[in-house]
DNA sequence: AATTATACTGTATATATATTCAGTAATATT
DNA sequence: AATATTACTGAATATATATACAGTATAATT
């Protein structure tokens, strides 16, 4: 995917504020109101510039016929999906991310950062399940009772919260796993965040 | 709402249809060659006779300046929440509608009819919680080990399915609750569905 | 040093498009 | 019986629109 330069990014921003707003493209006349351009050849260059790195595509003759492609769709509009791997952190960076989800304002009664594919069984009781989705707000303000996601050094794993002083113990909702005890300070003791919601996909 | 004649109605599907298509609305002689009109005007009017009754906009002077109302969005664009009552039937009339969830196409892997918020505690063990939102599938063609949606009468339940030969048992993945024994050929029982996902949105 | 890409203004024009007017005809409403 | 609505054809036209061409200027690439 080609970079965009900033007047370029200008143009498909405009453009897709114009759908949003009249629900279809604007006319060469149309951008270089917008955007204050005097010319139309100047909409006209950057409309076959952003053809030509394939943000959108022409349908030459047609009025209007401007079509964004999917490489344009707004990132923030997809939601990623974080392997939960027993030794490797949920980063947001690249090599984590499964896959992406189309993003929906209204999923959940919270706002959220990413997914987590769960892996194992440790939160069975709290009914989340092997390849559940839970959805993470990044925060470190947690609570008692709150279903965090913990990274101890390496180590990253879910489960339940609770404090008291400078202790912490993250409590498993499974009866065959064993609760952690830590020290709020330890090195390499950190909350990530916290589960408002979960998908099952099955 | 007024209601539509039919030509207006496949004038209105045309127009979605090419927006779907092609990214913008079509012309007027767009219309025409689709629908096998001769005259631009037999376009025209039908667009006035839309905008009347609003079901579109029409921005004049504007070459595509269709625009669809909120009235003609599609309704299968949400998914209904239905309240699985302990003494009441998940059928889809407005009174069992909890609200409308917005529309996500790859939500899940198989396409799903409506969520139902889960009441109890019968299938704690398969991670399914009090007031989670089961995706179901309307069908009635279920495997072994499936959660189904089953009718008995005027109960509703959400259980695993066991079947062989004419005996169906429905089994509660929680110890607390009994298994439930049926022929299939009782009076009043029925499979609405099964669950294919579900959400948490704590 | 030559070429290409970016970033425009300004003019011109073929054609794509909305929209009006004049009809015809069937059906529904008042 | 008169009027309005639906459902078109057919022709005409003002204008909305895409698009080419001629320039100017700066920055980046080969």
């Amino acid at each position: 995917m080609k970079e965009l330069t900033i007047q370029q990014k200008k143009v498909l921003q405009c453009i897709k504020f114009y759908i949003k707003k009249t629900g279809f493209p604007p006319t060469r006349a149309d951008i270089c109101r917008e955007l204050g351009f005097k010319s139309p050849n100047a909409a006209e260059s950057h409309l076959r510039a952003l053809e030509k790195k394939s943000y959108i595509t022409i349908e030459n003759g047609a009025s209007r016929g401007i079509n964004l492609t999917d490489n344009s769709a707004e990132k923030s509009q997809t939601i990623p999906v974080i392997g939960l791997v027993a030794a490797g952190s949920p980063t947001l960076a690249d090599e984590n991310i499964e896959k992406h989800i189309p993003y929906q304002e209204s999923l959940f009664l919270s706002e959220f950062d990413y997914f987590l594919r769960v892996k194992g069984l440790s939160m069975k009781d709290a009914g989340i399940m092997e390849d559940d989705l839970v959805a993470i707000k990044k925060t470190t303000e947690v609570r008692n009772g709150d279903i965090v996601v913990a990274r101890i050094g390496d180590e990253v794993t879910l489960k339940y919260f609770q404090t008291s002083g400078n202790q912490v113990k993250l409590v498993p909702a499974n009866d065959d796993f064993e609760e952690i005890d830590i020290n709020k300070e330890t090195e390499g003791f950190f909350i990530e965040g916290k589960s408002v919601g979960l998908i099952r996909e099955n």
